[in-house]
DNA sequence: ATGAAAGCGCTAACAC
DNA sequence: GTGTTAGCGCTTTCAT
């Protein structure tokens, strides 16, 4: 079976290829009856257009690229569910990379995208990332780019994010209230936008309430695999006693938390309370059930998409540039802060 | 910032576009000298060559896509995490699709695959799929197809699975081992074949056992959304007090298993024993901790990716039509099952 | 209303 | 070892 041009089809119908090229996508200046019977041909030969040949030919190739730390993440993958249905409806295609919170590999991927691979880039930034000069470039491109969660606030770009600070003050909050004398909060890489946010939220609810915070390490970093997490959240909790509520700043430690507690014989909430930042759906049926701030995650990926296509379409990038979409959390108590 | 072209390149060096073209693949016709040259050029201007031309030129795309039912689902994100560890490596780019469990959709996603935007796909059929005219089309235009998990049975294809029946063997085998007397298997479509496997290995344990299974429904089809999902096995559980084992062919129904016993009252596992084909991180860490088969997930989205490359360098598709990669899944009792 | 032809950026024969 | 050129499949001006 040779393969099915343009070039075939014409010939198939006895018309140029510039009338059929004109036919298929509805030209005015083609006869309705040229049309039908272009249109008929294609569908019953199945004939799909190259699409690099026209993305060649128009320099748009519509593709986006997310990229992302992690896929197997409830938040991330919620994200691109969201960021899927906008580029469906938009017939665009969406390539996904993984920077597996590697600076290198994020900005490897980040090469992939220039010379007209995609008109569009959705990104949220590995925790390694402290600077920005790989996106700026892509943006110097002239191709447009949205962070969605994990932002580089120093950037000037269109950003979708939930409310961090207020959602860190919040999350303190609450422990305080069900009692917590020692609470901490368990970043995973403070150079994260959404970790810094919430530390901070976190500790302005702390002195807010007057707690005594002066020689208290009351944000506590931590990163790795699950294991390295897991011996670092047993090591804290072993040496700090006093430790009796605690926030996980992002879902992989709350994960954690939970298996410490489990191995070391911790009772939560008697002995320590906890909140997550997490899109857990199996959150209400966890032993205890976790109170979570549940992010919009569907919400933060669709948004972000449709920040995107507008400066994609618009062609006038700079104008979107202070654009910051805030996207509310929830915080949904359940029996991990229980008093 | 005018764009960079090969031809700018070679305006820039003084040289043909043919010489810097043949350098940039470090042909052995151009001299080492020429080469370091137009590399260090091409690096300081970061030079990135034209996909689409390329591909456009030689007909091959360098790009693969993935299509499958859902990404929120633990299952699909580590597979996708295993393809996509593949393609790096290869230099490939992934283009994820969804079928959100629709035929219809799926076909669509399909009919883009054509024309050179991918050299190869990995599918992961939906629930409504029954027939596979729309993958034979793909197969007859040689593009290379590999199925994972969720095969179509009749259709020779290389495929990546699970041993589904043993599994679903097993899982009966533990319910009736553990005192159930009338257990029973939730599918969630038994026109897939992981749920009809599953199925039908369940019901094999229950015969080899000599249960009395003459007017006894033993296998439930569960479809829909999670709150359909809720309902049906509400109502299941309700009509029936006498099923006193589930095994949840797929992870979603597992949670709304959960769901109904929290809301029911109904004690798991003293009133009801749970297993569930899952590769939830979180089933240690359920009320209670939940019985699972876990499947090699990352493994089975690399072993696909990887069976899917050689049939894309080896160009000889057919060869590989009768490979079938087996990948066990694993037991893991939890106190869903206990005594 | 239809067609001829140029050219998007690249690769690969084929000269030289 | 380097350069010239045709052409991948498509879109789009410009003729007719």
């Amino acid at each position: 079976m040779s393969k099915l041009t343009i070039k075939t089809l014409a010939k198939e119908l006895g018309l140029s290829i510039a009338t059929v090229s004109k036919a298929l996508k509805d030209s005015h200046e083609i006869s309705t009856e040229t049309k039908k019977k272009v249109l008929a041909m294609a569908e019953q030969l199945n004939y799909v257009p190259n699409p690099y040949a026209s993305s060649l030919r128009k320099q748009k190739s519509k593709t986006i690229a997310v990229i992302l730390p992690e896929v197997a993440d409830n938040f991330f993958s919620l994200a691109i569910n969201g960021i899927q249905a906008v580029a469906v409806q938009k017939n665009y295609h969406v390539l996904i990379y993984l920077s597996h919170e590697s600076f290198e590999i994020e900005k490897a991927v980040v090469n992939h995208c220039y010379s007209g691979r995609v008109d569009g880039v959705l990104i949220s930034i590995s925790s390694e990332t402290t600077n920005a000069e790989h996106i700026q470039k892509l943006q110097s491109e002239n191709i447009p780019v949205v962070f969605f969660d994990r932002e580089f606030e120093s950037l000037e770009a269109p950003k979708v994010i939930t409310n961090d600070y207020e959602s860190g003050y919040l999350s303190a909050k609450l422990l305080l209230e069900k009692g917590c004398k020692h609470p901490v909060f368990l970043s995973t890489s403070l150079s994260l936008s959404i970790c810094s946010k919430r530390a901070a939220g976190f500790a302005a609810a702390l002195s807010d309430t007057g707690l005594q915070t002066n020689n208290y390490q009351y944000v506590v970093d931590c990163t790795g695999t699950q294991e390295m997490i897991f011996d670092q959240v047993k090591d804290l909790l072993q040496k700090h006693k006093e430790i009796d509520g605690i926030v996980a700043s992002v879902e992989r430690l709350a994960m954690q938390i939970y298996m410490v507690s489990l191995s070391g014989h911790i009772n939560i909430p008697k002995d320590l309370k906890v909140v997550a930042f997490s899109t857990l759906e199996t959150a209400p049926i966890l032993n205890p059930s976790l109170t979570t701030i549940t992010q919009p995650a569907f919400e933060i990926g669709k948004s972000a998409a449709e920040v995107l296509f507008t400066m994609i379409e618009k062609k006038k990038h700079s104008i979107m540039a202070d654009t910051t979409v805030i996207l509310p959390s929830t915080l949904i108590e359940r029996d991990s802060t229980a008093v």
